[in-house]
DNA sequence: AGAAGCTCCTACAACGTTGTCGCAAATAAA
DNA sequence: TTTATTTGCGACAACGTTGTAGGAGCTTCT
């Protein structure tokens, strides 16, 4: 048998009708240039035949692809997943597509994939921007294009586009204060891509919250990581085995925490005891490792169902104002074990084991 | 300024050429029709011009729309991230498109989801099926358009097309063997949606270690879940708060484990010396749970290059017949403490505490 | 009865490409 | 010089839709 039966087309179904072709369109449509018992007609005689307009020609023809795209740095961490998760349930219910792309941190590939979207494929774009990205015009030019452009978490600062955020600059804050209260003397705050708006914020709040509380930074307290793991965990070591190492690591994202833990493991450092640590992460888990890591955990699904909300709000009144310049969600900050104060501790003291 | 500057057309840029449009687009093609003059001419213009070929217009006349669609159920694991990276980085190398549908683990909109990709939308699908598929009907649908359709992971096994999995039946069993080893008589096994294949191999598995083992089966050490986490619990709380509760728990799913690790906390059963855990998952930090899990991890990046490879494969030479009917890559088995021997345990011996 | 207005349909020109065909002009072979 | 052949370009017809314009046949109003 024919395993490759044809498509059936709009021509094909008319012709099965005695009907023109776009007699049989209308009618698909629900025209009120129809009667009733011609689209009754169509309609039972298309579905007999399982039609179903073909989707490129139609968005040509209306100039409109009903396609969105999503460009991220990864999907591999807990939070992309439900980003995308939270934007494709609002695809779903406005009956967008959802293209995706990654580009592996790599600014090249921003590059490349702004490229392809330039044309027609796309009726606007959701992104978040690779850790190199340091330029815009890639971006602008997509702009220029008069395609909607929305930013989440990692923005695009200078750009004049929507942007979904959350409160980093406070939780920065929030978290370094939470180190301090719990007895920490000396924190270390580790980030990766300083040219990222999301670490400088972060960083930000690090800072402030060490002024507001009369603490000097410490340069050496800074670690500015990479993609590179071994070189991480290198640095990493490096601080943590030094004799006047901090007793509080503040990670701006959940990779630098783990290390944290697999160097505590392999430097003998008691967490929290010796060492109290807080991240940024949107792991499931958190809760189970050993100790329970405290987090900043960002609403990513929100964020992800916001952004898309306002980027289908921009396609489908196209040109008119923005709904929203500017969205801030509240991440929340969860206690555990990996921070907590060392008087209310285990249940026996150790004396200096 | 205007913000919506419109789309170069092949047309628009022709004119400005004073060319006819079949040259400029043969040219932009690198036809041998054309002279070196003409199309170094239209090249550097359509730099000039920023001009992309409208990939609609390209794909309605060439009848074929570089773009798969990936259909899963979630995004929100471990597992489907990994999975959608090697699909990707395969798609990126090949130039195609990625569409991604979530189905939610719900059948109906799986269906739905597939009457979109029915019509020229998509050169070919991957799919890993919603827990509630049970039939197939509206697969056949696609393989009748003639779209090719690799299935990975959740497969549809009564199905011509090529399949990509692990080897869950394997692992059942050397999941239950492990536990059976490391001193465990009486295992529990965790399982959700038993009409998936994986489902039902992983059980296979265990079922057949068992025999092998000479234990007979106890069906009410097996759990069927559902997508209800308080549910699930309730049972598991069920399973473990019973005097004569079992030894150890092999998930057929992380979030069964991770129950499990909160109902022992409940329970103050001690894991590994009360009850031993093992179970099918992807987390990336498994080691550092408490205590770090046991588990069989799934090569998912792997998967999903595979998969992709062999749908390319397809699409490229569609109607020949497929590299790869079936094609099963090996999980690896990563003993952690939850399923340690209980005499090979802690540095001292505890006596009865 | 004639004008005006419905109702229901068809014809046709887009949308932006690509590929086939045809045809000049230039070159090569006879 | 005549006859093939090649080179370079343009005309044109698709691909499968949608929306506008038009028109035949009927009813309704003056």
């Amino acid at each position: 048998m024919a395993h490759q039966s044809f498509n059936m087309t709009l021509k094909q179904l008319a012709k099965e009708l005695n009907l023109s072709f776009s007699t049989v369109s209308k009618a698909l449509r629900d025209s009120h240039e129809i009667s009733i018992e011609t689209k009754n007609r169509v309609l039972a005689k298309a579905k007999a035949l399982n039609y179903q307009v073909n989707p490129l020609a139609s968005s040509l023809r209306k100039q409109k692809s009903k396609t969105i795209a999503v460009v991220i740095p990864e999907v591999v961490n807990d939070f992309f997943g439900p980003v995308i998760n939270g934007i494709e349930s609002i695809a779903q219910e406005k009956e967008y597509h959802v293209l995706i792309y990654l580009t592996h941190e790599d600014m090249q590939k921003e590059v490349a994939i702004t490229k392809l979207l330039q044309n027609g494929r796309v009726d606007g774009i959701m992104m978040s921007l690779s850790e190199q990205t340091s330029i815009t015009t890639h971006l602008e030019a997509l702009q220029e294009k008069g395609i909607p452009l929305v930013f989440f978490d990692r923005i695009a600062e200078q750009m004049d586009a929507p942007k979904v955020t959350t409160d980093d600059y406070n939780c920065g804050i929030k978290a370094t204060e939470h180190l301090l209260e719990n007895g920490c003397k000396s924190i270390a705050f580790l980030t990766i891509a300083p040219n990222l708006s999301i670490s400088n914020k972060r960083m930000n709040g690090y800072l402030d919250a060490l002024k507001r509380h009369n603490i000097e930074p410490d340069e050496r307290l800074i670690l500015s990581c990479t993609g590179d793991d071994a070189k991480n965990n290198e640095l990493i070591r490096q601080l943590l085995g030094n004799p006047n190492r901090p007793d509080g690591v503040f990670a701006s994202v959940e990779k630098l925490a783990i290390s944290t833990y697999a160097i505590c493991a392999e430097l003998n450092l008691n967490i929290p005891e010796d060492l109290k640590v807080i991240c940024f992460s949107n792991m499931q888990t958190a809760a189970f490792l050993n100790p329970s890591l405290s987090t900043i955990t960002q609403p990513a699904f929100e964020m992800g169902r916001e952004a898309a909300a306002i980027l289908f709000d921009l396609v489908e009144k196209k040109g008119k104002q923005p709904r929203v310049e500017k969205m801030v969600l509240n991440s929340v900050l969860v206690e555990r074990n990996s921070s907590k104060a060392t008087w209310e501790a285990p249940k026996n003291i150790k004396p200096q084991s």
